[in-house]
DNA sequence: CAGCATCCGCAAGGATACTG
DNA sequence: CAGTATCCTTGCGGATGCTG
């Protein structure tokens, strides 16, 4: 589904690698600019599709879509559709993705710690 | 330093974005895929170019210098070259990259737990 | 040892227009 | 409302060879 080059050097020795580094397995699944920060604006609670293109306006629908539906099927995130006119979907964390509110949060502390000290 | 589309779509409300989302500011810093990756194997203490390279086998050289070079850059990481023959030079964690390791090791946390759940 | 220079293909990502 | 479809450009990332 993700479209990966079968014959990488990535994907050659990916399971060595998975196993002596386990934040490549991490990466597999939330490399990508946007993945982390949707993860964040879900981390609230569940979103209807158009509340997340509000939430930041500067990723196109192409990219939200294409990271939405990959983090969907890495099962980090659950689509919700009500079958009604107009639609109605909403996408919010599973399982795994709620295990995953440490990473996001040590980054957004981070990120506070950081600037503060720049801007201080 | 950086290549960065100057009049890309990201960067015209970055600064807005970044007040709102402090995640993307993170981003902007260790997106790309090997950056965690090489934080991770700094965590450990510093280590020399090649030792990293013999760490991250699968990461072709360009790439490495490419990363280590930003994350050098934003000031995550700290070079130290001895001006010797043959060179010298190893690279550690800055402050602010060490700051980062809460995020880092979640990462790895996260994913023992995830391959654990998977494989049980 | 620790890089740099160059060439190149392909996928990521952007803009725009359209649809159930 | 929640996406698709299409076209197009950029630059990531790989491979190879060279250097102080």
């Amino acid at each position: 589904m993700t479209a990966i080059k079968e014959n990488s050097t990535i994907q050659e020795n990916r399971k060595h690698l998975l196993d002596q580094c386990p934040v490549m397995y991490v990466m597999e699944k939330i490399a990508g600019f946007w993945k982390p920060i949707i993860l964040f604006q879900l981390s609230n609670g569940e979103k209807r599709y158009s509340e997340l293109k509000r939430a930041i306006p500067t990723v196109t629908e192409k990219m939200l879509i294409q990271h939405l539906k990959q983090l969907e099927s890495d099962g980090l995130i659950i689509r919700t559709a009500k079958p009604v006119v107009p639609p109605h979907v909403t996408y919010k964390l599973s399982d795994a993705g709620n295990r995953l509110a440490p990473v996001i949060d040590a980054m957004a502390d981070w990120a506070y710690q950081d600037m503060e000290q720049k801007y201080q």
